[in-house]
DNA sequence: GCTGTAAGTAAGTAGCCACTTGCACGCGTC
DNA sequence: GACGCGTGCAAGTGGCTACTTACTTACAGC
């Protein structure tokens, strides 16, 4: 199908790099073909972009919290899968973003409802007694979803300065997060689990 | 200067974007002076990058901590800051990163310092007592730095899920980080300065 | 005033780009 | 068998791109 070979071009070439003659051979089409069906490179990509941000996030938080250093640990991993497998693309539209700001909006809907489900999450946490800290859950959902968005955005960039294994960084922060707004986790504070002890830090740059 | 051209002109439409044409207008230097001086477009880019990655992040965290909330709140402050003026190229360069990854090293060096320093600065903490909790360190350390990163990429794309003021998000973001580490914190933990009051996130997409 | 050097100017080359045109082929319908 | 329809193919257009060449101008030191 056109649209998928245009948004895997997309993701690994941005927009100048996704030559029609690149799309079509990724989607064994004839060149023209594309042009008969979309019209114009700019009317495919932006149809390609869109169409592949709509997948949305499945996974959703519990409306009544029970386990929550469970739940939002994998929620939190699942998400992490999910931003990292889209890393290609986020990363090109964000640095699109300047030149071509018509592609954004729909790029940023589903980080919104992240957010917002965290936030309410978050709510729920206090409401039902998990905590009686009087926290800002905005600035809490934000860290968190930052940390989440960074080691699926940077990791592979630069995989030194990130906790090992990547398997469990997500629950990792999960974690850190439920401890700075007060709801006492199970285990002291995620100390390295024996076996896959991450380096001590002086050796980051090694 | 030839080299800040090519970097502003880089940083504002990608390598690709980055014509020789465009950047010798900026430059307000004529075309084949370019090739003269650097012998190709890729040359020039190249030292372009790494020489404006090399501006060092100078602020540093006190090697004894004293005032955990205020050291930390400005170092993230400032952190943010120098990373939100440098985030259109940033940005470019993690895009770019899978087609040209010679780009990346250089763009790395920074924010590795940057973990390293917290994470140093977190042990400091635990050996003088601030906290007696016997957290993992780089999980914490990646962790802000994830918020950090993530609000000065991110802000301008949707600023409508992200703590306001931006002026105050890196201390919010610190003071959580410092109370998931067991440090204890002034005021509670950030509920929302009187006057500034955010919006209730069920307005989110509003 | 001569010379070397750094810079500009004009023109051109070869290649890629988005996009268009015209024509051919195969296939199902009536 | 005529028709429409979807698609492929070949060729071409005008514009941009990196990069080159040949020549000119401006200035500094001797």
């Amino acid at each position: 199908m056109i649209l998928n070979a245009a948004a895997e071009v997309f993701a690994q070439h941005g927009f100048r790099g996704s030559t029609t003659r690149r799309i079509a051979d990724a989607a064994s089409v004839n060149e023209v073909t594309i042009f008969r069906y979309f019209g114009s490179k700019d009317a495919l990509l932006q149809e390609a972009i869109s169409s592949s941000a709509g997948t949305a996030f499945a996974h959703h938080l519990p409306s009544e919290p029970v386990d929550p250093e469970r739940e939002l640990g994998e929620w939190c991993t699942t998400l992490v899968k999910h931003l990292h497998a889209r890393r290609a693309m986020t990363r090109k539209v964000m640095a699109e973003m300047e030149e071509r700001p018509e592609m954004t909006p729909c790029a940023v809907q589903a980080p919104a409802r992240a957010t917002h489900e965290l936030c309410s999450y978050f709510r729920k946490l206090r409401s039902n007694g998990f905590t009686d800290e009087d926290f800002d859950e905005i600035g809490a959902a934000t860290m968190l979803r930052g940390a989440l968005f960074h080691d699926a955005m940077a990791r592979d960039m630069m995989p030194d300065v990130f906790p090992k294994p990547a398997s469990k960084a997500a629950a990792r922060y999960a974690q850190l997060i439920l401890r700075a707004i007060g709801v006492r986790t199970g285990q002291a504070n995620a100390s390295t689990p024996v076996g896959t002890k991450t380096e001590p830090p002086t050796s980051l740059d090694s």
